[in-house]
DNA sequence: ATTAATTTGAAACAGTCATTTGAATTTGAC
DNA sequence: GTCAAATTCAAATGACTGTTTCAAATTAAT
């Protein structure tokens, strides 16, 4: 009865392809047509698939976000803080340069954030809570038992929002700053850098007994 | 022959309106009417006065430019370059935070990131630029002379970063994280918290003489 | 060859806005 | 008070953009 399985590759391409573009262009800029084009299959295949733009949307959405917090988390569990903390910050900036299934998060996030479609609102939340709550119990690690929680949540924003530069930045503005071409070599730099300097700064913080 | 001021005035609050429904919405989302009602004006009245909506974007934006740079640099002469870095970082995120003429222009810059309207570019790079200096001149006042130009720089990066967190977090995520309403002493209390943390990071880099 | 799942292109449809227009109104100068 | 220019106004224009629908054509599996 049920024949033709060919169908499926297509949805997935289409789902694969609308990712990228809604990640590039946000979900108003982007239209169905593009999607499809890149996609090479015919516009009239969302609808086909997915009833119609808004769902597809969705879908995007939860293909992204399932394919975000699993690399990480394996990877920043075990040894001390201090190298733990640098691990972490090295898997937040490769979440938010990587071009793959991953970087897309954070400029869909970001889409949503400077214009808002209200589709999504919640899923969000529980894909970052694992790793923001593995981010602060690196920096209680570091910062020892004494300091306030606030103290705590405030070296976390620090340390997130200096590795969100790639997401938030102009690359072109980002090398025009740094004076040289943005290439790994330099991100891995980067990378180094804001372990550097967020480990004294939560040290600092613990210190002073925040 | 005849004079008739009573048109600056209205042209003057569309300028001002436009500055405020641009940086929020963008320039496509932004329409005309909108502004004009915002504004209290007729519909009619961008064309008359600006010809068309491009080049109304572009007085804005101009503007917007214009208000931004001076009320800083006055305050942040003088002084323990730990001092001057304090209030560097006070005045960036009341850039970032104040509703009024300034906080406007890194909202506008936002914008301009997620979907370029091409009609900007330069412009901005000069604002900016006396400012980043400045910090950057603190910076080595702390780090050292021996610490190489790269590092500076990327120190630069990690202070400007968390400063624009205001900017590229939605204020509701922000209370999220942080657990409670943001206002004014939170703001002041972040302010102190991201002073602190960069310093310390800041001497760091220094010390290790990187 | 038959069947049902896909694919297709074109047409229909729904909105959205910037811009124009020309008349009405206000203003300032004389 | 009158005139001409400057300004305001509401309505209409008119273009364009982009999603969705549909019926016909194609394809894969049995």
């Amino acid at each position: 009865m049920t024949k033709r399985e060919d169908g499926k590759e297509t949805r997935k391409r289409l789902l694969k392809t609308a990712c990228d573009v809604f990640a590039e262009k946000g979900y108003r800029k982007a239209k169905v047509a593009d999607i499809c084009i890149q996609a090479g299959v015919n516009v009239a295949s969302v609808n086909y698939y997915f009833g119609n733009k808004a769902t597809l949307y969705k879908e995007a959405w939860q293909r992204v976000l399932e394919n975000v917090q699993e690399p990480v988390l394996a990877d920043t569990a075990g040894g001390s803080p201090q190298r733990r903390l640098r691990r972490h910050i090295q898997s937040l900036i490769q979440n938010f340069t990587a071009g793959g299934d991953i970087g897309l998060f954070s400029r869909l996030y970001l889409m949503e954030m400077v214009n808002p479609t209200g589709l999504m609102q919640d899923a969000w939340h529980e894909t970052i809570e694992p790793r923001r709550r593995e981010l602060h119990d690196i920096i209680r690690g570091i910062a020892g038992p004494d300091v306030g929680e606030l103290s705590i949540r405030l070296c976390e924003l620090s340390i997130v929002n200096q590795c969100r530069m790639f997401v938030t930045i102009k690359n072109s503005d980002l090398e025009y700053m740094l004076d040289q071409p943005l290439n790994p070599d330099l991100i891995r730099r980067l990378a180094d850098h804001i372990a550097d300097f967020s480990l004294a700064g939560i040290q600092a913080v613990g210190g002073r007994r925040g």
